[in-house]
DNA sequence: CGTGGACCTTAAAGTTGCTTTAAAGTCAAC
DNA sequence: GTTGACTTTAAAGCAACTTTAAGGTCCACG
């Protein structure tokens, strides 16, 4: 029998993120003592723990949801899983490429700018004005 | 003189981000007509251009903001302009650096999984459920 | 008993950068 | 004069939370 500041503690996450997550759906709505307080067993702690996992992982709310559901029905076969694995994979590649095209972009428009000038001799700002910019 | 129509296919961007930008102030209020239509100079849409190409090389609209201000004041030392392109950097190679390890951790939850099986068998989960999980 | 402080509750708004929708006015052509 | 393509606004929706405001609850100390 935790309060919710225990929980907190212990999945070393907000408050707000465990009630966020009711509401959300993800977690089931925690049990209420008389006074209207959550209560939460050491099995609700493993599952926002299971949740703040996948969450690390990149994994949206609704795959989490996913997981949750399968994990419940430990005799389906696990294609689902690695689907949602396999495409979160694909995301964070995807995510990975467009980001280092961007970092040489930029790294790029650093070599513009040499220091000590005024703005209107910035090779910087001018790849930003200029239409015909790469 | 252009529509926002006319506007939004010169910058390749939809008029809904137009709108949306001068809402922001990162463009002046565009002149009005006495339909309370916007109308758009060539200055305007190069201004547009400006912010277009700022956000693709993943600048916040603060600082397109700044990066506008600076532009609009030519005298002044470059220094800001750097400043702002090199925080820029930092923050794309940070995310790259995060997105990474997350890749890893991914790819090694994906050899968790061999195939076929139930849920209850997969490695995925597993680790998922595991709180001594790598 | 009572009061102060630490706890808990909710609904609602704020965050970022837009897009979408709804309701309504305008314009040009036929 | 009516159709259809344009424009306007305010407001809501998206993701995943966090923050705030206003208000109950609990407990220990005096
Ligand atoms: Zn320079
Ligand atoms: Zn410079
Ligand atoms: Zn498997
Ligand atoms: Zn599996």
């Amino acid at each position: 029998m935790f309060t919710i500041a225990e929980a907190a503690r212990r999945a070393a996450c907000p408050q707000s993120t465990i009630r966020y997550y009711e509401r959300a759906g993800v977690l089931p709505p925690a049990r209420r003592g008389d006074n209207g307080y959550r209560y939460f067993e050491a099995d609700d702690i493993e599952r926002l723990a299971f949740v703040n996992r996948a969450r690390e992982l990149g994994f949206s709310i609704a795959s989490v949801r996913d997981l949750l559901r399968l994990a419940d029905h430990p005799q389906q076969p696990c294609e689902a899983v690695d689907t949602l694995l396999d495409e979160q994979v694909r995301s964070v590649r995807q995510r990975i490429a467009k980001l280092q095209a961007l970092e040489t972009r930029l790294a790029h428009l650093q070599r513009a700018c040499d220091g000590e000038h005024p703005v209107h001799e910035c090779g910087i700002l001018a790849a930003l004005s200029d239409t015909d910019a790469a």
